[in-house]
RNA sequence: GGGAUCUUAGCUCAGCUGGGAGAGCAUCUGCCUUACAAGCAGAGGGUCACAGGUUCGAGCCCUGUAGGUCCCACCA
């Protein structure tokens, strides 16, 4: 067996067996109708972008979920890919451009397309070969791409119909525009921030009566300009006698007539709204309603057009500060007053969203979204936690129709063209355009400019990967996939979209659970972002403490939903826990030797081997259930605390004199051949978090043709179960505790003398005593180990029995301090009164009783007995040290 | 304005359907014991935010209060 280095090191090594999994094939899958499939779809990362914390996290939990169903015999499909990234990557690509000093527009479309896609090839493969370096085990050979030939015939084919069925219209309609990146932006992507202004209270003259004005205010001066009417509250008396007149619109001149509508707030202000249709998304519902002149007064960089009159050309702010300083002038602006208020940013670029009425297409949304909410309701969809059902459905039942037109060029065009004579629309694939204009004869088309919004192409992800709209093997055997795991940031974005397209186009739900995962913040908590200069690039952590660490800090004390911190220490815990794992194994492996370790009979196996392997049976069992229920972090917790704290500072330390023995004993046989195969089923429980190292050791302990990816997940075994010896063991542990505590109290140097304090006249309980004194002379230097028979208990000669090479007694009662002892025995009683009272409790409750399971009454029964008893001996022993 | 969520050890956080308060880090003590000092054996430290309620029993369930975080939203 080949020699390990002492401290675990995994650089080249997670390279080499990652190496070794890629050429081998394991993360492939097929259709294998002989085996049930498990699917995820990775939520696909912008193609140009770079490994952040946020993706370790995500692809670590899918990682981990695909390793457990791999190793339970599944066909396990983790399908992954990249997403065209639209605006993203077109801001990237422009920046670029201009540090090479070319300007998008002068490149025209196809130049600037055929950059991007030089651009793609170019960084398209980093990210995957960084979410490689994770380790992550998705099936590379079905890498694919939102813009790739499939994908783009999918979103094609679903743009079509969805116009074809109505769902899909061109229309004017107020949206958002970013003004810095030129085009317009969903809901979804506006982000509100609170910022401190003004609101400007100036008033406007009634026409007819020279001197009566109506008041209002304003957070946004400028676009009076483009006002086509004041509105009121019908309700309202102050202002009843002035609806149906008109009011002057200083610099225009125009006269606009004062309306009442239900919208305006009485309450709020002066109860006088001016109503600028073009640049309010309310305002533009008024005046709608009214039939009011839409008047668009700016320009697509946000300067004033030519509606502006003698302002036109200006910035919005600077005609802003203008005409705030001409009503001043014309004795119109009534005051200023501070007012925060709510200011809509592009997520992308932070500049100020401005609100206005463009051609642009949406899908109505008030049909299509129906089976989606109903699928958190019927249960055919489930979040965990389940808590982000209800930000779902709040966002699913208050969305306002989707605006999916872009004005990029990155994307995927829409598939309309106009007839360049009569603008005759024709929406369907390239080759489908007529020859001839059906309506003016002409022959002349030209496409749609636009785009759609990147996440038209995502909502579709979870099938368009499998090949749909074909009908293919896989799309029949993969799909619906199983659990889509994400963040909390993206559920509007994404996760609703991709639920509402599936009921749409395959009739169910594209996953039955979402897990929903936090963001991964500094160590101050705060959000890590490229401005503030605090991301920790997962890269780099690699590099210093491995893959596994990483993997086992993201995972680790963090439960679904919940935000997490992450700083160095913890990285340093994860890779001081591999490096545990390694040497336990080392140590393990050096005794294993040149030995032939055979199946020992049950006979031979120690009480200690009995408790360790019942322990792991047990380990597997737990383990696969919080698996089962997503509990990532509670799951590797136990596997953690099992490795660490039970197998190698209890397990290996009890044996180490058993397998020190030179001969090779039944009992040496059995302590190796129960460490060897412990520690491979806990490798096997730790694997899908630490794939590299478990995978390492497993090849060494077994053989490098092997892999541990896919061997069986162990699975409880009833025959494993050696309850009677884990009491056993837990037994002699409380007591070599209680030694040790003893020793340090006495300050009794540990190879020289300790003590145990037996309070027992059980024989029962001497005899187990007698089971596990070698656990005791192994931990507590044996050999002088001095015990004391109690009084009420056992003999001296009992003891000598016991511990035959105990050379000295002492009385205990020279050992401890008298009073300090009685204070313990106190407490102890003061416990003991409240375990019997929550243990009789428990017994005499009815509900309880009647409900609980049968073996559940029986232990908490047992639990009585023993309190009882312990506490007969505390009170005994209490009454004769008075 | 609506909704969600959090408050547990000095710090960061777990705690699954109510049934003996936990981990890591930090601090302190003693150990280079032939797997591991990236280690071992221990210790200290918590009115589980506050106040009520349900229950034999509440960190967990209910109500209210205080404070924090996040999301959504058109108050001009």
């Amino acid at each position: 067996m080949k020699e390990l280095a002492k401290t675990y090191d995994p650089k080249g090594l997670e390279e080499r067996l990652y190496k070794k999994w890629e050429d081998n094939g394991y993360f492939h899958a097929e259709v294998d109708r002989s085996k049930k499939p498990f699917t995820i779809v990775m939520p696909p990362p912008n193609v140009t972008g770079q490994l952040h914390m946020g993706h370790a996290l995500d692809n670590t939990m899918q990682d981990i979920l695909i390793r457990y169903k791999r190793m339970q015999g599944y066909e396990t499909l983790w399908q992954p890919g990249t997403d065209h990234a639209a605006i993203a990557t077109e801001v990237k690509v422009i920046e670029h451009l201009k540090d090479q000093g070319i300007d998008k527009n002068d490149l025209g479309r196809d130049g600037f397309l055929e950059k991007c896609w030089e651009w793609k090839e170019e960084y398209g493969n980093r990210i995957i070969n960084q979410l490689k370096k994770m380790g992550s085990s998705a099936d590379w050979d079905r890498e694919r791409f939102t813009m790739d030939e499939g994908c783009s015939k999918a979103v094609e084919h679903v743009f079509v119909k969805l116009y074809e069925e109505g769902y899909i219209y061109k229309g004017k309609r107020i949206i958002n525009w970013c003004p810095v990146c030129q085009t317009s932006i969903s809901d979804a992507e506006v982000e509100h921030e609170e910022q401190a202004g003004h609101f400007w209270h100036m008033k406007y003259e009634i026409v007819g009566e020279p001197g009566r004005y109506v008041e209002f205010a304003t957070t946004r001066p400028e676009t009076m300009l483009g006002d086509t009417a004041i509105a009121v509250n019908p309700k309202d008396d102050r202002y009843k006698d002035i609806v149906g007149k008109t009011v002057m619109l200083p610099f225009m001149n125009r006269e606009i007539p004062v309306i009442a509508d239900e919208y305006v707030d009485m309450e709020f202000g002066t109860g006088v709204v001016k109503i600028t249709p073009a640049h309010d998304p309310n305002d533009f519902e008024v005046g709608r309603r009214h039939d009011l002149p839409v008047i668009n007064i700016l320009n697509d960089d946000a300067t004033i057009n030519e509606n502006g009159g003698e302002f036109a050309g200006m910035d919005r702010y600077k005609a802003r500060e203008i005409i705030v300083k001409k009503m001043d002038e014309m004795g119109l602006l009534v005051r200023i007053e501070d007012h925060t208020h709510n200011v809509g940013t592009h997520d992308r670029c932070g500049a100020t969203v401005e609100p206005m009425v463009k051609p642009q297409w949406f899908v109505a949304m008030s049909e299509l979204r129906k089976p989606a909410i109903e699928a958190i309701h019927n249960g055919q969809l489930e979040f965990v936690p389940r808590n982000y059902e209800k930000t779902y459905l709040h966002w699913m039942e208050n969305l306002r129709d989707w605006c999916i037109s872009r004005q990029l060029w990155w994307g995927h065009r829409i598939p309309a063209y106009y007839c360049d004579e009569c603008g005759w629309t024709f929406v369907g694939s390239a080759d489908d355009v007529p020859d001839v204009c059906p309506k003016c004869g002409c022959t002349h088309f030209h496409q749609d400019e636009d785009t759609l919004d990147t996440w038209f192409s995502s909502a579709l992800w979870p099938f368009s990967t499998l090949g749909w709209p074909e009908k293919t093997e896989e799309m029949d055997y993969f799909y619906p996939t199983n659990v889509l795991v994400t963040g909390y940031d993206i559920i509007t974005f994404w996760v609703s979209r991709m639920v509402f397209s599936a009921y749409k186009w395959t009739d169910k739900s594209p996953f039955e659970k979402v897990l929903i995962h936090g963001l991964v913040r500094d160590s101050q908590g705060r959000k890590m972002s490229k401005s503030l200069g605090n991301g920790i690039d997962p890269l780099e952590i690699i590099e210093n403490y491995g893959a596994d660490a990483l993997r086992l800090t993201l995972i680790t004390g963090n439960a679904p939903g919940n935000d997490m911190r992450f700083y160095n220490e913890r990285v340093e815990n994860s890779r001081n826990f591999a490096n545990k794992v390694w040497n336990a194994s080392r140590f393990i492996m050096m005794n294993l030797a040149d030995n032939q370790v055979t199946k020992p009979a049950q006979s031979d196996l120690a009480t200690e081997d009995k408790w360790i392997i019942s322990a792991v049976n047990t380990l597997a069992k737990d383990v696969t259930e919080n698996m089962d229920k997503y509990e990532l972090g509670i799951a590797v917790q136990k596997v953690y605390d099992f490795i660490w704290d039970q197998f190698c500072d209890w397990y290996i330390e009890i044996v180490k004199p058993r397998m020190y023995s030179e001969e090779y004993t039944a009992s040496k046989n059995a302590a190796l051949y129960t460490a060897k195969t412990v520690l491979i089923n806990a490798l096997k429980l730790l694997h899908p978090f630490m794939p590299f190292i478990t995978e390492e050791i497993f090849c060494t302990l077994q053989s490098e043709e092997e892999t541990i990816m896919l061997s069986a997940w162990p699975e409880y075994d009833a025959a494993l179960d050696f309850a009677a010896d884990e009491t056993k063991v837990e037994g002699a542990k409380d007591v070599v505790r209680g030694m040790r505590q003893l020793r340090t109290d006495m300050d009794v140097p540990p190879s020289k003398k300790a003590a145990i304090h037996i309070v027992s006249e059980d024989a029962a309980v001497r005899a187990m005593f007698e089971e596990i004194t070698p656990i005791f002379k192994t931990l507590a230097g044996a050999t002088e180990v001095f015990v004391q028979a109690d009084k009420a208990g056992i003999s001296d000669d009992a003891v000598s029995a016991v511990i035959p090479n105990a050379t000295l007694f002492v009385p205990l009662e020279d050992l401890v301090d008298f009073e300090k002892e009685k204070e313990r025995l106190t407490k102890e009683k003061e416990k003991l009164e409240k375990e019997l009272a929550r243990s009789r409790g428990m017994l005499s409750n009815e509900k309880f009783m009647s409900k609980a399971p049968e073996a559940k009454v029986a232990e908490e029964r047992a639990k009585l007995e023993k309190y009882e008893q312990m506490m007969a001996q505390v009170e005994a022993r209490l009454n004769s040290m008075k």
